[in-house]
This record gives C-alpha cells, structure tokens and sequence, in this order.
DNA sequence: ATTGTGGGATTGTTGAACGATTCTTCGATA
DNA sequence: TATCGAAGAATCGTTCAACAATCCCACAAT
C-alpha cells in the first residue's frame, strides 16, 4: 500500500493491476497449525535447541504445543521432507544428525547450484547483482562487531544470492534448505565458531573479481571456497 | 544372491563385509501407508490418469483406496512438497496445473544444475559418463521403433544422468523433482508428442562434444538445448 | 555371551465427531 | 436482467479415543 486509490475511478471490472498485487503477498491467515508447528519446530531445531538425534516424541510434543497428534504427524512429514527430521517407521521421528558422508554430498550440491548460478553474474539484473554484494558487507559489518552469529547469517545470505541470480524460486527454495541442513551440521561440532576463520576473505576476492567482470576467476574462488569450508565441516564433524 | 556361502568358514564375529552391503539396499517392508498412498498417487499424476487441475476430495479418494482420511492427508503432503500437488487451505487438493511461468522457473533451475553438473564431466568416473551415453542409445532406439514415450523417457534418464556426474543424491532428488513436475506440464499440452521435434540430435551433439573433450561446446549445445525447449513448452502451455 | 520372553511404551492407522469455511442454490430486490 | 444475500449442502481442519503392530528394555534361561 504505497499510494492512494482513486475511489471515483473504481470500477467492478478490470482494474485489477493491484487486485493482483495483493496475491503476490502471503496468505493472511491462510495457514493450518500444521504448518505453523512446523515452522515453530523448524525454527527451533536450526536454533540448536531441540538438538540432532533428539527424538521427538508424538504424545508428549503434542500435549506440550497442544495440537493432536495427527495435525503434528503432518508438521513431522513437512521438515522431514525438508530433511531437518528424519522419520524411521515404527520408531518415530529424530532431530537429523548429518554425517560426513551428508556434507560431501550437500557440497557436491552446492557447488553444482552455486557455481552455476555465479555465470550468469553478468545477464543479471543490477538490482540482484547488488543483494550479493550487500551481503557481503554486512558479513564484514558484523565480524567488525565480532558477532559471530550474525556473521554466520550474512554467510546464508551471500550464497542465497548468489543463487538468486539465476532468478528461480525453485532453485532458490533448495539452496534454503540445504543451507539449513548445513547448519544442522554446526549443531553437532563442538567449536562451529572457528570454522568461519577467513570466508569473508575468500567472499571478498569473489566480488572483487567479479566487479573486474572477472567471471572464470571468481568461479574459481567459490570453487575453492567450497573445497576449504567442506574440508573443515567434515573434519569438525569426523572428530565430533 | 549371486554366489555361494562358505557356511564352515563363518563366524558371528568380524565378517561385517556383506552386512553392511545388506543396509545399503532398500529398507524391505518399512514403508507407511501414506508412502504407498503416495507413490500410488504419484504414478496416476504423472501418467495424467488423475489430470492436472482436478480435485482429489478426501473423504471420495478415503474411500476408494480403503484409508482413513488422516493417512491420506499425510500422502497429500509428500506430494504437494514434490509440487505434485497444491494445496489450499480450506479448498483441498489439487494436481498441480503448471503455468508458463512456472515452465520458465524450473527450466532456470534446470539450466543451473545441468550446465553445473556437465562441467564436472571430466571429474566422473567412467560409469557415470557411459550412463549419459546409453541414456542417449537408449532415446535412439525407442526413437526407431517410434516408441515415443519410451523416447521421453529416454530423455529424462539422460538428463539424470548428466546430473549424475556430479555424485549428489540431493541433487539427483531435485532433478527427478523438477522432471515429474516438467512432465505434468505436458499433460496440459494438447499435442506433446509434437515437442521432442529434433530433441535427439541434439543430445547426440552434446555426446558427440563430450567424447572429444570439447566442453564449451557441449555445455552450449545443452544450452541452446535448454533455450528451444523452454520456448516449445511455454508456448505450448499458452495456447493450450 | 547369546538367545528367548515377557510387559510397557510408542508408533501406525482408523473412524467418528464437530466447528469452520467454501460452494451452491434460489429467491428477493433494485 | 443483474446483483445481492441467506439457507443448506459439501468439504475441509482438527481433535479425540481406540486398537493393532512394533519396538524397547529388563530379566530369565541356556
């Protein structure tokens, strides 16, 4: 809402360029309790404080947030296709605790996404080009402040643009969730916050190579951005 | 099964070898209801039995299938997740009727991960690379005996496979995701059979580039691959 | 130390129930 | 004729209680 409507020009019939607009945002109330306990669960789990391996137990859960059983069922089958849970018939439904093998994966993943979407850099609008590079200082902001959770934040953002370049909500909906997973990851070493020792370097010569529209050697530097933070995940999580 | 057991030289102790092998294979019974709901589901979707835009009521569908609505619903939200189905509140479920712009998001997420993926060509094991080209044999085969859907199916394997190269089960997911959500598209189309015009030839050239180590070349030919497909279908979802 | 064998806890699934929301039908009104 | 509104049917959202199937654990038997 960031104009006045002419009420006298209102007509029943098709004036309906802001009628759409309004579809564009999210649903009111439009959204079942399972939904929401999901999204409460979800919040808690990539808070740590439900913590991976955890069993959440059907009975006891739903008396606590006060939903049936079945509605929490549904809220378990959302994150657990979201891989934050995994559900093992006839046990029940467990915080996921990714193992290296996961994080060799995910990585393999992320540099196929990632690297792909970096290309096309130069066919993307200002506008996205800018998300990458704002992100970035806000990374430098927060680690100028040493908060380190927030640096950590600012790291999510960066690659979510970078994947937003190549402009697919799709494609944007899976880097969320592997990005979320990853930091399910940090829930079971002991040390997460040594692992972002110099990223915002490497993140730094990204962008300045591509601001030189130095496009093969910024790839290259997200390629050995990957091969350097897997190193160290797998490694925190070997050792964990 | 494929050989004879020592049974005098087994031990309970320490001949883990071929037990582990046992774990890797698919869990034997341990599938829900809703899973098998689902998968049921998913296979009358994508074969266009249950067409794209029709309601699926519950209490009707309980019936048929001899499950309780709370099952069904669980299977309903495995399958909206896959973007199979859509699910609004206080309205039901619906199959999913896939519109131009959608058709252009996921062929964006689509150019991402399959031009990320080839360029790891060189990086794959020889399997991996002989599964593109017998995907491709495959497609040429069904081709001749004008086996069409057999070609499209062909298709789709190849694109598993270039993915593939990159050894990410997520990814594979997400692929196979993006492919059955591609094929409810068709099911809107009225003539699909007319869309894999000289889709074939360009795979082969895709092939033919990658044998002679011609990278750029094949990452352009499955772009301009990319580019016709996206029109063909866009174009024929508007006039449909 | 491995293998039975209970019983208790938890999950899987069902069916019924009821309020809330949507869709439909059909007059009433301008 | 077109619009509006109200009654009623259909469907969804959610809960609850129940029971079978399965798992887990402790303990006894060999």
């Amino acid at each position: 809402m960031d104009g006045a409507v002419d009420l006298f020009n209102m007509t029943t019939v098709e004036s309906e360029d802001w009628l759409s607009a309004l579809t564009e945002g999210r649903d009111i109330d439009r959204s079942s309790t399972a939904e929401r306990v999901a999204e409460m669960l979800r919040a808690r789990v990539l808070d740590g404080v439900i913590k991976p391996g955890q069993q959440l137990n059907e009975k006891a859960l739903g008396e606590v947030l006060k939903v049936s059983r079945n509605t929490l069922r549904e809220a378990f089958r959302l994150l657990a296709h979201e891989r934050l849970l995994v559900h093992t018939y006839s046990k029940g439904v467990f915080v996921r605790k990714p193992e290296w093998q996961d994080i060799v994966d995910l990585y393999a993943a992320r540099r196929v996404i990632e690297t792909g979407a970096l290309r096309l850099w130069a066919q993307a609008d200002k506008q996205k080009q800018k998300a990458v590079a704002d992100a970035l200082q806000l990374g430098i902001d927060r680690q100028m402040k040493e908060d380190w959770a927030g640096v950590a934040s600012a790291n999510n953002r960066f690659h979510q643009a970078v994947v937003d370049l190549a402009g697919s909500s799709r494609l944007n909906e899976e880097i969320s969730r592997l990005l979320a997973e990853l930091r399910l990851a940090f829930h079971v070493i002991a040390e997460p916050h040594l692992l972002h020792a110099d990223f915002l370097r490497m993140h730094e010569l990204i962008v300045a190579h591509l601001d030189r529209g130095e496009l093969r050697e910024a790839e290259d530097a997200l390629g050995t951005y990957f091969d350097r933070a897997e190193k160290d995940v797998t490694a925190g999580l070997r050792s964990a």
